[in-house]
DNA sequence: ATGAAAGCGCTAACAG
DNA sequence: CTGTTAGCGCTTTCAT
């Protein structure tokens, strides 16, 4: 299991070594014979192809990088898994960043990967894209930003529906008989954050309903976050009758808030969250929540990369995916003569 | 930002291209005026080193990998958390490679990394380790096993106490007066399931209770698993007061079985499981578990393995961490006459 | 303390 | 169709 390169298997089957790379990249103008004994020494030698060898020729490497705030939650485990599971099928191997949020990591990392043997670069909710978004882009570096928008909106892009999802998910409340909502908001130097927040607006302004800005306490997307700001809704003289998350992770720190109040979801109080991670489903109460096909996203994100690899030339993209409303057992209704029978 | 090499970095600064690459790799014996020079040049020009160059020059690449079944559960993912952590003190970047429990891919990968650019690899509940553990360590290319045992114990090795731990569990349910005790198996392939099997086993015979073939159903740590085994107990005429699953996904699994038929955790039926994966305590009820301190184990891995790569002349060592019964909501004492103070 | 030179294994023109 | 010839950017002897 010593090193075999091309040239021991150019010897072993008679050719020259460059004939051998040719073989092994799929080269069109191969004699079919020659190409068997390659191949078939390769395999008994045991070849294995030196990537760095192959990368710093020119070649490609078959690799790309994923940009990712952190593995803790299932959010970003979904979105890796369909990024995954896509570029498994076209042999590309994956390197891992962890920012921990880390605005000067993100960048530095950024600026290396695109340095270095990766073909492209995914990056999951991006916190810092103006710092390198544009360097990349002059570059011609392949990227695709992962649910966040870029400012200047010229990047290949995949999100959802942000602003639809929570405008939905704050009507259906409504419909609930609620008229006091809580909301807590995401980090909002994302992108998501502030399109849900206005969701949110719209929907009370569509059903003439007052915004309290005492209603909307701010959040950072972390689970403890939510479990400060539904502490804040808690305390409010006037106590909203539902809290609506920026995301699950929050929903699932207020849901503990609120237990600790010794109140009980849905009876006194209403939760509703966003993304559909997988925990949302194994929650008691299960938590009713606006689904992000997160895994799709991120195969479609993968899908995106690799067609800007193949093609540089390709101008920029943004596909933004459909959110659903996921009615589980944490929203009651609180009008008092009707059922959903009479409603419907 | 177009490619800057230490070619460049040398015309800048006015010494030679081997200078460069000596205080660029802090070699000892250059004058501190010059190294501050090239330092200078490197940090204006914006120089990032091309790994794909001093990788097949013979450098160090600062890269290994990890092999890891899936990231679909809370349980790699902690386990990659350290990992991280640690390898990113380290200044190492991380390849990931998923085999979704596929033999032959583990196989593949290990191969193919052992010949690439990765300094050295960490493997995440190996299924194959027979195929290339004796090939790794002929070539005394770097590696530790996580959660999982060698089979001729020669291996870099990070487990856990799971014996111990599942004797601890058993033993915990014994006192609640549970006599019949159902017990879903792990994927029996792997170490760690049979020596849970083995610690169940040995804390009935060590309390003198009998140990009834039918309660000990297979199950293969995957969720479903726990599902479908709940229900094969639950079916038996002698239905048992407790079960304990191997794992905590299997657990989840059970209790989903458990409430569709009608019963409730813990009054009709307490559940135990195992690891404390992040959702075990977010279940309702929520599950008592035997914990595996995850994270660490990854963070201790990381560090043998950066052990191993420093010196690699070091033999072989087996770290083996403790786990730790965590007594939640999800098992109750079927007593009758005692309480918990009484008990004490 | 520093420069010169020889590859690492491979791809990609360039000739035949 | 296949062999020859340059490098890719860097580390590492070997000189000086």
């Amino acid at each position: 299991m010593t090193k075999i390169t091309i040239f021991d298997i150019a010897k072993d089957s008679g050719v020259s070594y460059s004939t051998v790379s040719r073989v092994l990249n799929g080269f069109e103008f191969v004699k079919e014979s020659t190409r068997q004994r390659v191949l078939d020494s390769a395999n008994r030698l045991g070849y294995v192809a030196n990537l760095s060898a192959r990368s710093l020729a020119g070649g490609r490497s078959n690799i790309i990088g994923i940009v990712v705030p952190g593995l803790d939650n299932g959010y970003i485990g979904e979105i890796v898994r369909g990024v995954d599971e896509e570029l498994n099928r076209a042999s590309y191997d994956i390197m891992l960043y962890t920012t921990h949020r880390h605005q000067g990591r993100e960048s530095a990392y950024i600026q290396q990967i695109a340095n270095g043997l990766t073909e492209g670069v995914l990056i999951v909710v991006p916190l810092a894209t103006t710092e390198y978004a544009e360097a990349l882009r002059e570059q011609n570096f392949p990227y695709v930003l992962i649910d966040q928008a870029d400012a200047l909106d010229r990047s290949w892009i995949v999100d959802c529906t942000n602003f639809q999802g929570a405008y939905e998910a704050t009507e259906y409340l409504i419909q609930l008989g609620h008229q006091r909502i809580g909301f807590i908001t995401g980090l909002m130097q994302i992108a998501s954050a502030s399109e849900r927040l206005e969701g949110y607006k719209a929907a009370l302004r569509d059903n003439n309903l007052p915004c309290d800005e005492t209603l909307i306490v701010q959040g950072d997307y972390l689970q403890s976050s939510g479990y400060q700001a539904a502490q804040t809704l808690l305390a409010l003289p006037q106590r909203p009758t539902a809290i609506f998350a920026s995301n699950d992770l929050e929903a699932l720190g207020a849901m503990q808030a609120i237990r600790e109040h010794g109140l009980s979801i849905p009876d006194d109080i209403s939760l509703m969250g966003f993304d559909d991670i997988p925990q949302a489903s194994m929650t008691h109460p299960t938590l009713t929540t606006v689904r992000q096909p997160l895994d799709t996203m991120g195969r479609v994100a993968a899908r995106l990369l690799l067609e800007h690899i193949e093609n540089p030339q390709k101008q920029p993209r943004r596909v933004t995916m459909a959110t659903k409303l996921i009615v589980r057992d944490s929203c009651k209704s609180i009008l008092i003569h009707q059922n959903n029978a009479e409603r419907r």
